[in-house]
DNA sequence: GATTTCCATGCAACCGGTTGCATGTCAAGT
DNA sequence: ACTTGACATGCAACCGGTTGCATGGAAATC
């Protein structure tokens, strides 16, 4: 059985050093104010004495906790490890601790969420919020925010502009040939989809081509797989899923139906994050979403140095990637069955 | 632009409601301490001020802060998102936050983040950690310590116990007339790995089969693509994989090298967390993950209310799912090419 | 009516640090 | 030798709650 340590506070350093807390204090936190003598003497007792700074006493005097929350939808969405991984690691350059949370696409669970974290994050990111834009600037009055995939005025954001590579990705399928086309939609309260949506429709018209919405209830492998059949109900030959989970859904839905992807029918990714793993290999929307995680944690640590908010709006931009889910368009239709 | 409102402190509510700042405390931790009326009138100045509890200053006074820790080696690893989205569910049914950490695999990086976590959570759950088992122990005497995939006497610990399900898919590839197979095996510090590969090794030698262990660096996608050479010159016709990842890897290596799955090559992964999602079918070693999360939070909030630790020791059972990767070996061997 | 009991509330210390200001010391400046 | 300043350190208040103990008034008991 392992017994349990207590905690070893500043005054029994101070004690053992025969200096005042203060003292103690300043040769952790400020050691330049101290003679170089004095904080060896310290930190030797403190190093004897096995002691650790209280991170709580700390944070309540200080009103720094070093803590910053990161709430996202849906942690097994492969879109987000990666992105969850970059925010990591550049919280932890400047000795940040993440707090992460699930909201696992449900705004109340996000705006329980985004409260009991208020208490003890100094900034918050909110990745693909599904929260009102009142919500969100409800919340923003209460700490520093930074949005992911979320574009509201007045508040820092970060934003996958996936407008060119959807653009691309019509393009590309008008060239093969495809003149019937069908956007697998992602939940309602994303702005990712909302822009993905009209980049289609704008470029579907632009190419004179027909285009179907198939809404569904998540973005997940299974909606996917589920959306297939009202999918071909359209008449499509290809479609633009709103994420590739979604999309590898519907190369499924596509298989257990023996339609020959990309022989029969053309399928594109969005976010690129499974890329070569699907087979056939998933063309797809690329996006550098682990810059996207990287630079939200960086813009806010800038916001809580310099305690002033910029209205930043920083836009990465998208291209598609053609790898073999996508090919000439069947030249006399699809035949089911 | 949007300007941030300051924390309305207990004093405000005990001046506005004009009591003392003891009962505003108790207003809100022991009503019944206080008359019903005085609780309402508490209640009504702390709404209209809009107090919300300093969570730091609680936490320093009571020493509870209600989050506790979760460090997986590799967030992106499909195994651990369930087992997270489990754990923050469970913790959140008691009111704690997760904190989360990701090691990369990496041991100084574990050890770095514990330190980290240590002061301001209650407890930590350290899944399938990279440490030694001096530094766990260690650790353990400065907080409450549960552990996954890792068997440590004296810890409390949840465990996937792959053996009967490792040992069914040696039984079931030795069926198939399979005689040589080959373990493309985890991290050196992995317990899981360790288990895995004695599990198979005793199957194998129960039906006299031939055995290669080959080595990966890491459990990724990307090993088990680079490990197909390898596992080919072993003249293996069959591979069993530290884990689905790894698994979905080699099956990529060989449709690069136009090697059938199943007709030619058998394949069976471990986690059964891709098992649908992978072309073909993945044949994987199922074992409950999700339950595992749930069941380590559990255990450790019982450990931070009762204060006392008991050596528990929390092994689930795991067994084959046969699905579309595995088949007859090949009749005259692999046909390299 | 006096005494005891109980309950609601207030007082003040405490959790473990941080920090503005005061104090004391010693060396440099004149 | 006296002032001045710089520097090292200590004192004490503060961050925002919690909690053991004291107090005072009302209800219960004799």
């Amino acid at each position: 059985m392992i017994k349990r340590t207590k905690g070893v506070t500043i005054s029994q350093v101070a004690d053992a050093a025969g200096v005042a807390r203060s003292s103690v204090s300043r040769a952790f936190t400020r050691p330049d104010m101290l003679s170089p003598e004095t904080v060896e003497r310290i930190l030797r007792a403190a190093e004897t004495l096995g002691y650790v700074p209280n991170h709580t006493a700390r944070a309540l005097s200080t009103g720094r906790h070093g803590n910053i929350g990161l709430i996202v939808p849906d942690i097994a969405n492969p879109f987000f490890p990666p992105l969850i991984q970059a925010a990591q690691t550049e919280a932890d350059r400047s000795d940040f601790c993440i707090f992460l949370g699930n909201t696992a696409e449900n705004p109340k669970q996000e705006d329980k969420l985004v409260g009991r974290f208020a208490g003890q994050v100094e900034g918050l990111v909110l990745a693909s919020s599904r929260l009102s834009d009142e919500r969100i600037r409800a919340h923003a009055t209460q700490l520093p925010l930074v949005l992911i995939n979320r574009d509201i005025e007045g508040i820092p954001r970060v934003l996958i502009d996936s407008s060119a590579g959807v653009r691309q990705a019509v393009e590309h399928l008008a060239n093969l040939g495809h003149r019937k086309i069908a956007y697998v939609s992602g939940p309602a309260a994303s702005w990712s989809n909302k822009q993905r949506r009209s980049a289609i429709r704008a470029g579907a018209t632009a190419r004179g081509m027909e285009l179907s919405i198939i809404p569904t209830p998540s973005p997940t492998y299974q909606a996917g797989r589920e959306a297939v059949d009202a999918v071909l109900q359209t008449g499509a030959s290809a479609v633009v899923a709103f994420d590739d989970l979604t999309a590898q859904g519907i190369l499924t839905g596509l298989a257990e139906r023996h339609i020959v992807v990309p022989r029969d029918f053309s399928i594109i990714g969005c976010d690129d994050v499974l890329g070569a793993v699907t087979f056939p290999a998933l063309t797809s929307v690329s996006n550098h979403s682990v810059d996207v995680g990287r630079i939200a944690i960086s813009m806010l640590l800038d916001i809580l140095r310099s305690r002033n908010v910029a209205d930043v709006r920083y836009a990465l931009d998208t291209k598609l990637v053609v790898r073999d889910t996508t090919a000439d368009a069947p030249s006399q239709g699809l035949q089911l069955g």
